[in-house]
DNA sequence: GCCTCCCGCCAGAAT
DNA sequence: ATTCTGGCGGGAGGC
């Protein structure tokens, strides 16, 4: 008892406190602190739950005043939870709910002045509380469901009120349409992940009964799946391009007369299963249908009005998600002016997919922007969308007005389909052609580059090469996104320009962004700091930079052959066979000693790879390339799609009248889909590649790496996965008996050889052999003999297969340890070699006489020693992606 | 006044 | 026994 009254005395001062403090701090409310204290309360919800104590119960309810609910009902709660409980403690029980209740009130005053005064501050914000409260509230109300549901009555009631008059409550944005936006804005860039009902209903504040819609519905079309009580499985976005794809193909013959008909047979789920049945409508039915049409369709030929009007009822819910992605628009018949919904399909899911990662990538930029304009944006977005009446009623006619126009005159609808597709076309040849002269710039300064990096391995260079790289890049980014320009701020660094390269992971593509940024800067701070020393150490700084230079111009390499393969597709195949050879030629200047390892070490030792792969990353590998295709097929075959789908209309039309606009309507969309192909081909590119969850796990696993790049390559073709690796497999045979200068083609010639060890790690290491002889003879041995078995090189010498194994069991094992992150770091470990390189001839300059040095001299040289074996492990990892 | 469709009751499934 | 799911229809909001 005595907790009790601690607990009450405290309740009372942290209530006053806070309520008073938050209405000082009114003004400046911060919408995370209710987030915050929201996931607090939902937090201590669970545990107090699972004690089931008193004190517990308490604590709840104090919560609770500090999270501003009504809890008039809760208080009845309590009483009914005490009727249980001994006289004694009933009687506390009741003090402290009277004492509660008049806490309650002169909280639930404030509050009201509160609520009242956000509104007039704050509308966005104050939206996004009433969702949390009633989020709260509906969770609250299931608890108490069974046991009183004329209180349920009433405060359903009182929430009405509020929502409606103390809180400016939009109706549109509990819509289903919105709730399953956000739901899918959560997890889009998601791959295969657990989705918990509770975190869901928190995080959208929404009542559950709401998620079972939206969820039923993705159900259907395979995005999540059922695991368990509260569990359900998000199956990535990519799966619906496969799920339409299926419904499309499947074949509708006694199926379908199955599932028209005997469409009541399940109690379960019948909502996924009209879910299905509409979406196959679509497909094999009609592109644009009454919602009516829809639902006597997909009953059987004898209902009831009543039935079917709660048919429709879920049609509507249905349509809503379906709407929010993309798959359907709403529309408007031009004979009977009734409201229908056509099909848009994968066209409109690749823009949502699109639209949805450009609003949370502005999204992510615009968190580092001023808190004001922030603020002022939501509010006007908004007042736009919701709140404010009048522009609400502005948007709505106007979407009305142009869906009209689109549909009440046909003839305009072509004219306007014309222009529209001539404008295309227009666009399209101005852009390949400055594209091909672009493209012409960027080979001859590709081979300039190229050159003067064989001949002089500066850093500048490696400054230069990057950044005349990435220029090209932006020209070509520039050109591909005019549709859809970026409103960023002028991103003029072109590492942000690299970082809109979207053919990679974007993992991947933030690791090689930050980190070559880093790269660069050090490489120029190193070079303004130390041009003098740098003659000293040329033929050092020059290994370094063959290594460096070796992985940007791989990186480059690849870059610039998807960029020329992708923008040169559709153009002229005369001009691209010439560049082909220039890209051949530019390909073979650095891959190919990286293919040739690869090639060993896959034809020889594929079984072992192959073990040390998992089970799983092969199925994740075998679905990320099926992913793919479906994508590009869907894509790239849409007007097929269209197509057949008519012919199947034209069938079918004959029994249903209303075919007036029908043809147009797919007619449209067709033609449509066509001329966007090209940007749409990107945009799933874009959408299916980056699916790993970058904010968990930033650094990827090398099989993921390894097949991102893959698909990469293989995506720059839309032939044929395989034909990179064909065309690598040629250039390795084209290419074998050259001679190269840097020490991966030493390494690799001499591997062919049957030197020892030894001389292929002096060829590797000789300069700084030299020094270290100077140094120390003895203290060399020991760094040999260290870097020996760092390298774990050390055993057999004399044995070419020993050699091998170990090699391949190094590059396997880096393959199943070193990350990409590791990789580029190796750059960065270079300079810093060269660092230490500085230090130590510093070192070797002032402390020329004494004795100890060695000592001194040592610990820096085994870094430095290590440092580089372990460079030249990554960049065999590195050499193995590329 | 019709179209939309949110809301929440409550039955039945799942645990 | 309790919680989770989801069918279902009333009736409110929007136009």
């Amino acid at each position: 008892m005595a907790q009790y009254q601690k607990n009450t005395d405290s309740f009372d001062v942290s209530s006053e406190q806070d309520s008073l403090d938050n209405i000082v701090v009114e003004d400046d409310y911060n919408q995370q602190d209710d987030i915050d204290s929201f996931k607090s309360f939902s937090s201590f919800d669970v545990e107090s739950e699972e004690q089931g104590d008193e004190e517990a119960q308490v604590q709840e309810g104090e919560e609770e005043n500090q999270n501003y609910q009504e809890s008039n009902q809760d208080i009845q709660d309590k009483d009914s939870m005490v009727d249980d409980e001994t006289n004694f403690e009933e009687e506390q029980q009741q003090a402290q709910d009277m004492i509660k209740k008049t806490d309650q009130i002169i909280l639930n005053k404030i509050n009201l002045k509160k609520r009242n005064i956000f509104q007039l501050v704050h509308r966005s914000q104050v939206s996004m509380i009433s969702e949390k409260q009633n989020g709260y509230l509906s969770k609250k109300k299931n608890n108490v469901n069974s046991n009183k549901s004329a209180q349920n009555g009433q405060q359903a009631q009182g929430t009405q009120i509020l929502k409606r008059e103390i809180l400016n409550y939009s109706r549109r944005e509990k819509s289903l349409e919105e709730l399953s936006k956000k739901f899918l804005s959560l997890f889009l860039d998601k791959e295969e992940s657990m989705l918990s009902l509770d975190k869901i209903t928190n995080q959208l504040g929404v009542e559950r009964r709401r998620i079972y819609d939206i969820i039923n519905i993705l159900e259907s079309l395979k995005l999540v799946s059922r695991k368990g009580k509260n569990n359900y499985k998000w199956n990535g976005f990519q799966k619906i391009y496969e799920t339409i794809t299926q419904f499309d193909q499947k074949s509708l013959t006694k199926k379908e007369e199955q599932e028209l008909t005997q469409e009541p047979q399940k109690r379960e789920k019948s909502l996924e299963m009209l879910s299905i049945g509409f979406l196959k409508l679509f497909l094999h039915w009609k592109s644009t249908m009454t919602l009516e049409e829809a639902a006597r369709k997909l009953s059987s030929k004898q209902i009831d009005d009543h039935k079917i009007k709660t048919k429709i009822r879920r049609l509507y819910d249905i349509a809503n998600v379906f709407k929010s992605l993309g798959l359907i628009k709403k529309t408007s018949l031009i004979e009977t002016k009734k409201p229908a919904f056509e099909w848009i399909g994968i066209v409109g899911l690749d823009s949502f997919a699109y639209k949805i990662m450009r609003e949370k990538k502005n999204g992510e930029e615009e968190q580092n922007c001023d808190e004001d304009s922030i603020n002022q944006s939501q509010q006007i977005s908004q007042q736009n969308s919701f709140t404010e009446p009048k522009l609400s009623k502005k948007r709505f006619s106007n979407d009305k007005n142009s869906s009209k126009i689109d549909s009440t005159t046909g003839q305009q609808k072509q004219q306007l389909k014309k222009s529209f597709i001539i404008q295309q076309q227009l666009k399209e040849q101005r852009e390949k052609e400055r594209l091909q002269i672009e493209q012409n710039q960027k080979q001859q300064q590709a081979n300039l580059q190229q050159n003067t990096l064989n001949n002089n391995l500066d850093n500048s260079n490696i400054t230069q090469n990057v950044s005349q790289l990435l220029q090209t890049i932006q020209k070509n980014m520039k050109i591909q996104n005019q549709e859809t320009p970026l409103q960023n701020n002028s991103s003029n660094t072109p590492l942000s320009l690299l970082s809109q390269l979207q053919i990679l992971s974007r993992p991947i593509q933030q690791n090689l962004v930050n980190n070559l940024s880093n790269l660069i800067n050090n490489i120029n701070n190193n070079n303004q700091n130390n041009l003098i020393q740098q003659e000293e150490q040329q033929q050092n700084n020059n290994n370094n930079n063959l290594i460096g230079n070796l992985m940007l111009k791989c990186l480059q390499n690849v870059i610039t052959n998807f960029v020329n393969k992708n923008t040169n597709n559709t153009q002229n195949r005369q001009k691209s066979d010439e560049n082909q050879t220039n890209q051949q030629q530019i390909l073979l200047e650095s891959p190919q000693k990286v293919l040739k390892i690869n090639n060993q070490i896959n034809n020889q030792n594929n079984s072992l790879i192959q073990n040390q792969m998992s089970s799983n990353t092969k199925m994740n590998n075998n679905s990320n390339y099926k992913c793919l295709q479906s994508s590009q097929k869907s894509t790239t075959n849409l007007g097929d799609f269209t197509t057949a789908k008519k012919q199947k209309q034209i069938v079918n039309d004959e029994n249903i009248p209303l075919s007036g606009e029908k043809g147009l309507h797919q007619g449209f969309s067709s033609q449509n889909a066509s001329s966007l192909k090209t940007p749409i081909l990107k945009r799933t590119l874009t959408i299916i590649q980056p699916k790993l969850d970058e904010t968990e796990d930033i650094t990827p696993t090398p099989p993921t790496c390894k097949r991102s790049f893959s698909a990469c390559l293989s995506s720059s073709n839309n032939n044929n996965i395989n034909n990179t690796s064909t065309i690598f497999q040629n250039l390795i045979q084209q290419n074998q008996n050259q001679i190269y200068l840097n020490p991966f083609s030493d390494k690799t010639n001499l591997n062919n050889n049957n030197n020892n060890k030894q001389q292929i790690f002096n060829s590797i290491l000789g300069v700084q052999q030299q020094q270290q002889q100077q140094a120390s003879s003895s203290s060399f041995k020991k760094i040999r003999k260290l870097t020996y078995e760092n390298n774990s090189l050390q055993g057999s010498d004399n044995k070419q297969n020993d050699m091998d194994s170990t090699e391949l069991k190094k590059s396997s094992s880096c393959e199943s340890q070193i990350n990409f992150n590791t990789l580029i770091q190796t750059s960065q470990q270079l300079l810093k070699n060269q660092n230490l390189q500085q230090n130590l001839n510093n070192l070797q300059q002032t402390q020329n006489n004494g004795i100890n040095q060695n000592n001194q001299l040592f610990n820096p040289l085994k870094e430095l020693k290590i440092n580089q074996i372990n460079n030249i492990q990554n960049i065999r990892v590195l050499e193995h992606y590329f």
